[in-house]
DNA sequence: CCTCATCTTGACAGCGCTTTCATAAGCTGA
DNA sequence: TCAGCTTATGAAAGCGCTGTCAAGATGAGG
């Protein structure tokens, strides 16, 4: 060897003393091979420790066996659970995944989904995002899409979603239990299509239960820990009779509750709060919080088995999750002293 | 169009009237080509919504223009900070990263890699994990390998590293300089060289102030919360003099302060704690913690560059980072009542 | 013993692109 | 005007693999 150059299919036929042609077929098990053809191959492989060119085989084939994913943010805490579930969904399979960040904007959104075509993924999951329906149902015609966290018109077979509205019923279902009736809710960005259903849930679970809405009780946040935290701080300055906080996400709630903290208000003590999500780490909150959960990591799993039923032309799996309330310590009872 | 095929370097070509050596040429930027001609073919490209075909190119250069990274698992706050940093420190490259978990495992880490390499990755980074000194060294041998919070023998120049024990002195001096005296130490998994490298400098910082070393104050954890809040249960049944925590990170230590606020044992009121890490999340616990920040997305920045540099025979930027010390609200002054 | 069907194998033409190499055209200067 | 050089362009040979096709080889049946 002078140049160790990597060994190719070739260099393999050639030391086996078959064809190619052969060779190939005992990589992909695409035609029977006399056994003993198979084991000079196989030897052939070993000595030259051969491993196909996953590139060459793409172009031959017409399938690069990744398929793209188009994140938020890789480090945000609730994606990064479903991106988890993404690569443990197709752990099992022979495709891979490839994540690129789209940061809520529409155009680096597009810039991923331009860059994951141009390497001829196979698929494409789209973790929430803003691009618009009309959009991806367009997409779709060219390439199998699996949306996650929202349903796209068009395309609501493969939409691996979850229904906000009836999350946000249990969460203010148990405040309501507990006695709570001047509730806030911390809602996301309205530009959020899931936000505006844990809204509306907030909204409806009020008008069921006689309660006024009090549209100084809710305030918009951008789903970052900071924007809890400024939300709790006017909250508290518009209204200190505040018993209960419903949050559109667990990091928001994280962050009113550090305002409470500083304020030397107790949680659940003085106020409850309920969050949304169920990140790892809101089991570990002081106090561990009370929470709407979303499966992140389980419809990660979900978008990957989507995928590949969409690409081997199998029967799609149940698209919808079910949100579910984890009680923890972050919520109590109103006492009568409030 | 009957069936709308993905468009190829030669409709561009037929289309403009030019032969593909000229589209490739103009695509490339790699000869001088005549205006009209330039002009011609990126009409051609314009009205066919061309995109080159990655797989085709990247198998004719031979440059895949993907850098794989080995991470441990992508929801871990501490690798999903660093992955964020590795994303953005290619994103003004031509090169994309490709991320796959090893969970800790070498045979998983291997694997990995040889998923990658059968891609023909240009580069790996290798974040943390369990592969061996030698086997890095070898790799890097066929393609530049730099790996991220270890040093790697003979790979010293191109290791993104951070010095941890020096980490440790500065979080144990801070509690020293409170007057702490009785400190104890959660550590990290004793196969994981950071770890020791931090159980040395909380050993170091003790003997430097003459306080004996007592093997009973340092319990060892997974780097998960909930072992870290096994170890602070640990900890308190051994000996309840202590006043002060050191965690190895800062999701152990948001454990450990879980097992006190369960106690009632206030914090840092009766006991003070310091992580490591800075997670994002570290800043909106409940008291926000005081840690020795190790700049996660920062390296994953520094690893990207890297990799760029060695692909493009580039001096080499300084791959060594600082620990520093981010007090925040966890730790206070011990009082003479304890 | 010959014909026909069955099976294994190799040759070869792609997959979509890059890159040498050669050619034709254009230019210079004596 | 022509040798001699530079330039823009096209033809063609890969990059490493797959998959079709046809040719040998083998065996069955009459």
């Amino acid at each position: 060897m002078l140049v160790s150059r990597t060994q190719t299919l070739h260099d393999v036929a050639k030391i086996a003393q078959v064809s190619p042609s052969t060779v190939s077929r005992i990589l992909n098990g695409t035609a029977v091979v006399s056994p003993e053809k198979r084991k000079q191959v196989e030897h052939a492989i070993a000595i030259l420790d051969y491993r196909p060119n996953m590139m060459a085989q793409a172009l031959a084939k017409g399938r690069s066996m990744t398929v793209g994913v188009v994140t938020q943010a890789i480090s945000s805490p609730f994606y990064a659970e479903t991106l988890e579930g993404v690569e443990q969904g197709f752990a099992d399979s022979l495709y891979h995944p490839m994540f690129i960040s789209g940061h809520w904007r529409q155009e680096k959104e597009l810039e991923a989904i331009n860059i994951l075509t141009a390497r001829r993924v196979d698929a494409l999951i789209i973790l929430g995002g803003n691009l618009e329906d009309a959009y991806l149902k367009q997409l779709a015609k060219q390439i199998p899409v699996v949306p996650v966290g929202r349903l796209v018109v068009g395309l609501e077979a493969q939409s691996v979603r979850i229904n906000q509205f009836d999350g946000a019923i249990s969460g203010m279902q148990h405040l309501i239990d507990l006695g709570h009736r001047r509730i806030a809710h911390i809602a996301g960005p309205t530009t959020h299509r899931d936000s505006t259903g844990r809204l509306q849930g907030y909204q409806q679970m009020l008008a069921a239960n006689g309660i006024a809405f009090d549209p100084s009780l809710v305030v918009t946040g951008n789903y970052q820990e900071h924007s809890g935290l400024l939300a709790m701080e006017q909250l508290l300055s518009r209204d200190t009779s505040i018993t209960a906080v419903f949050s559109a996400n667990d990091q928001m709630a994280l962050g009113a509750r550090l305002c409470l903290y500083r304020r030397g208000i107790r949680v659940p003590d003085d106020i409850s709060i309920v969050g949304f999500d169920d990140l790892f780490s809101s089991s570990y909150a002081t106090p561990p919080l009370t929470t709407v959960r979303q499966p992140g990591q389980e419809m990660g799993v979900a978008a990957a088995l989507m995928v590949l039923s969409l690409l081997n032309g199998r029967p799609l799996p149940d698209p919808i999750f079910t949100p579910h309330l984890v009680v923890r310590e972050s919520t109590t009872r109103l006492r009568h002293s409030q």
